[in-house]
DNA sequence: AAAAAAC
C-alpha cells in the first residue's frame, strides 16, 4: 500500500515525498478514505501510530477548496496539552507549506492580543486548547458557526483531565452538520457514551492497541530506599553507568520533584532541562526543543511528556517515581523504544511501590527484572548528617531506629511532613525581613505572577532555569546532595557546559 | 498519592 491510492491530493502527496515517508500506517490507510469522503471516524489508537498525519493530511486535501473567513474558522483541532496542540501545528506547517494555508494555534500561556488578530486575518486550521478556545469564544473574538470539520484528539486523556464539560460546550458551538473526527486510545464508559453525542454514524477503526510496552525495550527495576536523596543518588549513579546512554527523560511524580531533580542534577554537572505544567511557556517549549535537538540529553518531567510527545530517539527512560497508574507506565516508557529501535525503561522502586509495581507488571504482562544488589543503596549506608534535621529528630524520638520504617506505621509520620512540615520549613528558610504570608496566598499564583517578570531575563540566557513552583524550596535541599564540584566521573556529554558564548 | 488547563 502506498500513500498515492487513498485519495490524497498532488499538493499533499508531493509534500509527504517530500518528507521522505513511501507507506502510510495502519491507521492512516484506513482512516484517510473515510475523512476524505467526509464521514465521521472513531479512531480507537494510540500516539506512535502516525494518528496526527491521518487527520492531517486530508484535512489538507479538504482545505485546498475554499477560503477561511475573518473570525470564522474552517476546521478546529482540540488537544489536551498546550506542547500537543503545537506538535500538531508542525505538522500542518511540514505538509501544508505549498498551501497558503492559515494555522492559528490557541493555547494559554502565550500573548492572547496576537492569537485574536490571526483569528481577526481568518484562520483555516484552528489548533485549540479548551481553556484558552473558550476564553476566545466568551469574548466574541471567535465564532464557531463556520467549522465544517472538528477533530477531538486523545479524547480519554482530555476525559482524565476533566477536559470534557468543556469538550461538550465547544460541540454545542458548532454545527451540527460538521464532520468530527474523534480519537480515542482506550474506550472507558463516559468516552463511550460521548462518542454517541458527538459522531453521526462513525466509521470505527481500531488498530492494535498494545495495553503492553514494545519488545524492543529493556526494563529494569532498582530497588531504592524511600528517602528522596537517596533515590536521587541512585538515579546519578544509573545515568553515569547507564549502557549506550545516549538521552534519557527522566518522569517524576510531582511537579514539586521534577523542579527538585532537576536542580539536584545540574548541581551535579548534568546538562540537563526539566518539563511540568507550572514552568511558563517559553521555559516549557525552550527545554522541549534543546530536548528534541539534542542539545540536552536528559530531561526531567512530568506526565505532561508521558503521552503523545514526539521526541524521536529516547534510548533511556527513568522512573523516579514509580507512576501510580499502570497506564501511565506503559506511555512513560513508550517514549522509549520507538519505530523498532531499541530502548531501555529503569524504575526506581522504593519499597511503597511494590503495590504499584505489580499491578504494572499484570497489566503489561510480564514481570520486571529486578536488578541485583549492585545497585541498592541502602540507608543505613549513607551518612545521617545528610539527611533532614527533622528526620533525625524523627528516628532519635523512635529510639535511634536506623531502618526505614514500613507500612502503616511509616506513611502515618511521614504524613505530617508533606502536609505541614514543608510549608513550615519553607517559611523558616525565607529571609527574616521577608514578611510572612499565609500559606494559602503564598501557595500558588499570587506568588509566581510576581516572580516571573524577574526571572525573564535569566531564562532568555539560561533556559534550563526552572522556575519556583510558587514556594521557596526547603532548605533540606542543600544538605542531601553532598560534593556538587567534582564532575569528572561523568561522560562528556552528559556535563552541563560551563559557560558557551551565545550563538557558538 | 498527581498531572493537566484560562486570565
Amino acid at each position: 500500500m502506498s500513500f498515492s491510492n487513498l485519495g490524497l491530493s498532488e499538493k499533499v502527496l508531493a509534500a509527504v515525498a517530500a518528507t521522505g515517508y513511501t507507506n502510510p500506517t495502519p491507521i492512516q490507510e484506513q482512516a484517510i478514505p473515510h475523512v476524505l469522503a467526509r464521514k465521521d471516524v472513531l479512531g480507537i489508537a494510540q500516539t506512535g501510530t502516525g494518528k496526527t498525519a491521518a487527520f492531517v493530511l486530508p484535512m489538507l486535501t479538504i482545505l485546498e477548496k475554499g477560503r477561511a473567513r475573518a473570525r470564522m474558522p474552517r476546521t478546529l483541532i482540540l488537544e489536551p496539552t498546550r506542547e500537543l496542540a503545537a506538535q500538531v501545528k508542525e505538522n500542518f506547517d511540514r505538509y501544508g507549506a505549498g498551501q497558503k494555508l492559515n494555522v492559528a494555534l490557541l493555547i494559554g500561556g502565550v500573548s492572547f492580543g496576537d492569537q485574536d488578530a490571526k483569528l481577526m486575518r481568518g484562520v483555516d486550521v484552528l489548533i485549540a486548547t479548551p481553556g484558552r478556545l473558550l476564553d476566545h469564544t466568551e469574548r466574541g473574538g471567535l465564532l464557531l458557526t463556520g467549522v465544517e470539520l472538528l477533530v477531538i484528539d486523545e479524547a480519554d486523556r482530555m476525559l482524565d483531565m476533566g477536559f470534557i464539560p468543556d469538550i461538550e460546550r465547544v460541540c454545542k458551538l458548532v454545527p451540527f452538520t460538521r464532520q468530527t473526527l474523534f480519537f480515542t486510545a482506550t474506550m472507558p464508559p463516559e468516552i463511550r457514551r460521548i462518542t454517541e453525542a458527538f459522531l453521526h454514524n462513525p466509521q470505527k477503526i481500531e488498530v492494535s492497541r498494545p495495553a503492553t510496552t514494545a519488545v524492543t525495550v529493556t526494563q529494569a527495576q532498582v530497588p531504592a530506599g524511600r528517602e528522596a536523596h537517596e533515590k536521587r543518588e541512585l538515579l546519578r549513579r544509573l545515568l553515569r553507568e547507564a549502557k549506550d546512554l545516549k538521552n534519557a527523560i527522566i518522569f517524576c511524580n510531582r511537579k514539586r520533584e521534577v523542579a527538585i531533580v532537576h536542580k539536584s542534577l545540574q548541581k551535579h554537572g548534568f546538562s540537563v532541562g526539566a518539563l511540568h505544567g507550572d514552568m511558563d511557556q517559553s521555559a516549557r517549549t525552550a527545554a522541549l526543543e534543546q530536548f528534541r535537538k539534542g542539545e540536552l540529553p536528559l530531561l526531567v518531567a512530568s506526565d505532561v511528556a508521558a503521552r503523545g510527545l514526539d521526541i524521536p530517539e529516547v534510548s533511556h527512560v527513568f522512573n523516579f517515581d514509580v507512576p501510580h497508574h499502570a497506564d501511565d507506565y506503559v506511555h512513560r516508557i513508550g517514549r522509549t523504544g520507538r519505530a523498532g529501535r531499541t530502548g531501555t525503561a529503569i524504575s526506581i522502586v522504593t519499597p511503597l511501590d511494590q503495590k504499584s509495581m505489580v499491578a504494572i507488571e499484570k497489566l503489561i504482562g510480564q514481570s520486571i527484572p529486578r536488578a541485583e544488589g549492585d545497585y541498592e543503596v541502602s540507608a543505613e549506608a549513607s551518612d545521617a548528617s545528610e539527611r533532614p534535621r527533622e528526620q533525625r529528630g524523627r528516628e532519635r524520638s523512635r529510639g535511634g531506629r536506623g531502618k526505614p520504617q514500613r507500612g502503616r506505621d511509616r506513611e502515618r509520620s511521614h504524613e505530617p511532613r508533606d502536609a505541614r512540615g514543608e510549608a513550615r520549613h519553607a517559611a523558616e528558610s525565607r529571609p527574616p525581613s521577608e514578611p510572612r504570608q499565609p500559606a494559602e496566598s503564598r501557595h500558588r499564583s499570587d506568588d509566581k505572577r510576581r516572580a516571573e517578570p524577574r526571572h525573564e531575563a535569566r531564562q532568555q540566557a539560561n533556559i534550563s532555569h526552572v522556575p519556583s513552583i510558587g514556594r521557596p524550596e526547603p532548605r533540606r535541599q542543600r544538605e542531601v546532595d553532598t560534593e556538587p564540584g567534582d564532575h569528572s566521573h561523568l561522560p562528556a556529554f552528559l556535563l552541563r557546559p560551563v559557560r558557551s558564548p551565545a550563538g557558538a
